[in-house]
DNA sequence: CTGTTAGCGCGTTCAG
DNA sequence: CTGAACGCGCTAACAG
């Protein structure tokens, strides 16, 4: 490894020149400087980012939490953070949490111990307390797909009851009247609200949702059993005796299950059942048919965290807003059929 | 921050003595041991990784680059490697290339700077010079998802000729000889061996593949314009006069395209046109008809190629196989029709 | 078994 | 504008 000692002993100056000229500092010599530079470069020296840690007591990393990264959400959200710390030269850690609210916090404890403090968590389980206390220690904690309302400049995240409302409102202008909705309970309020925006608006209505009709299982994480989950859903749909002309389903990846089991089933989608999505995924458009969907705007919220992060923790901090609000927006496509009444 | 010393001043012991403890070496006295580690408990110290990297010369850190994140093949790979370096205490920090080799040697510098030698590189397009180079000065420094003969004990990867040739050969036994094949010519090895193997199997079965029925695009990166790729290829197989029963795709993704791209040309899958992928990702599963595919073990490579690096770089290294081939297997769903001939 | 000493590579004073 | 000196928090010799 090559250091600013090495080089300064090259060029005939001191260290600290050497690592005025690396860093940019403007009080060197203009002539000096451009040979320090040359040596620089021709020596190929690459600063220690532990020493410059060490001693400048920030580290240019961003660290984020998500629960995995094989599903396309989540890998969107490492992308999006990688894409905008990039742009400020910072690094990227990341950590899976499985969902495990202890593993989240040995994460964020893990990126601490490295002087990251550009933190970026995706929680749905974390307990609140426990995150305001942290967000007090740790400026840069950023939280996404999660408004916690005492960390409310802290959360990056989706207005799900708006989402809920625009899938319910479509459906109704497509004449829907019968609706089911498929969802999880797991005391997440992101699930809890999207259902409770399609049930709001079609009760402003006049319509009600027949509780047969709504799926609320407490299944925690679908993954694997994921497929069964959706065929269990559907034979009881089509078996309770209440009518079902289209289902709103928690994301892409349960409507995709659900089509599937109804095609099982011997139904046609949208011709026998519509069915909408949430997430707008990369597979929402590549499958068939193609979903009808609420697009969640992911990889620029994970983009937004970061900048958000550096922002908070950025030495002449610019103004910051108190709110940091995504709205989600209609994609129609083919997995909803209009429907005369 | 709470630090050693703080520690040792509390206990009453030198920073050394907690520094032993704190690293369970060995030469402490069983009773001194047990009260420094309590009121490091008690303290709630955290060592700082950043100094501890500046002195012992290694950081407990696995870098891994690749193209992208959001697409489930890369975030699986991701995945893996966190998955493992977990298991070793290690943090992951990972980088986009977008498939540009300028942005891979950044990107490994970077994981340099922080003190990172043990680094995952998923590449297809860098220069297998600049590797061989490169690998002399990184010891931990693995590649997944290709071969370089100079470097075989170094790479992780798959023998794509293999799983091409088990495809060909599925579809033999199913009763298809009218091979279709679509793939990009970028330079990639991969690509070409995918096409290889089933040209390979049929020849050796005195079946011919058409040319007109070979698609080989120059397209670099399908992304946006994969739906587009895959409409064209479609319409070109269906009119360039050649009988086509079955298509083998380059993957998953492009399979997918193609049988929708079949679908609006009122061909049905598997009943007309069977089609074959190459992964086996989520989606496969979760797609009508579910793919037929050949399964790509990503998670697992990803996993070996952690340890394999974290062995590279052992004090005590154990002995290293020189070679780390993954096969592929066949995953039978439902894309492929048998036919009677 | 424990404490003392001496850096790791760098940024940041403070003199000159 | 430049250099010397100091210390970030920690580990690794070396004494005792």
């Amino acid at each position: 490894m090559i250091t600013i000692k090495d080089v300064a002993r090259v060029a005939g100056v001191s260290p600290s020149t050497v690592s005025r000229v690396v860093r940019g500092d403007g009080k060197v010599g203009k002539k000096c400087r451009a040979e320090v530079q040359k040596i620089l470069d021709e020596m190929g020296y690459r600063p220690n980012s532990n020493a410059r840690a060490l001693v400048s007591r920030k580290s240019e990393l961003v660290g984020i939490v998500t629960p995995d990264l094989y599903r396309p959400f989540f890998g969107s959200i490492a992308h999006g953070a990688e894409k905008a710390a990039r742009t400020y030269k910072f690094q990227v850690m990341m950590r899976n949490s499985q969902n495990d609210a202890l593993i989240e916090l040995d994460a964020i404890n893990s990126f601490r111990e490295h002087g990251c403090e550009n933190i970026i968590v995706s929680s749905k389980f974390g307990d609140e307390e426990t995150f305001i206390q942290l967000a007090k220690e740790i400026p840069g904690l950023i939280f996404i797909n999660r408004y916690i309302k005492a960390l409310a400049n802290r959360c990056v995240w989706l207005d799900n009851i708006a989402g809920s409302r625009i899938s319910a409102e479509y459906l109704y202008e497509q004449g829907h009247r019968d609706i089911a909705v498929v969802s999880f309970d797991t005391g997440n309020k992101d699930q809890a609200d999207r259902i409770e925006g399609a049930k709001q608006f079609f009760k402003e209505k006049g319509v009600s949702i027949a509780p047969a009709n709504i799926i609320f299982s407490t299944e925690k994480t679908p993954g694997k059993g994921q497929a069964l989950f959706c065929k269990d859903a559907i034979h009881h749909l089509l078996n309770n005796g209440e009518k079902v002309t289209a289902i709103i389903a928690y994301n892409d990846e349960i409507a995709l299950g659900l089509i599937n089991a109804l095609l099982d089933c011997g139904k046609r989608v949208p011709e026998d059942i519509s069915v909408m999505g949430f997430d707008d995924l990369n597979v929402a458009e590549n499958c068939r048919p193609q979903l009808t969907t609420i697009r969640y705007p992911i990889v620029e919220m994970a983009e937004y965290a970061t900048k958000l992060s550096l922002q908070h923790t950025a030495r002449n901090p610019t103004e910051i807003k108190d709110t940091h609000l995504f709205m989600p927006t209609l994609v129609k496509r083919d997995s909803v059929l209009k429907i005369s009444r």
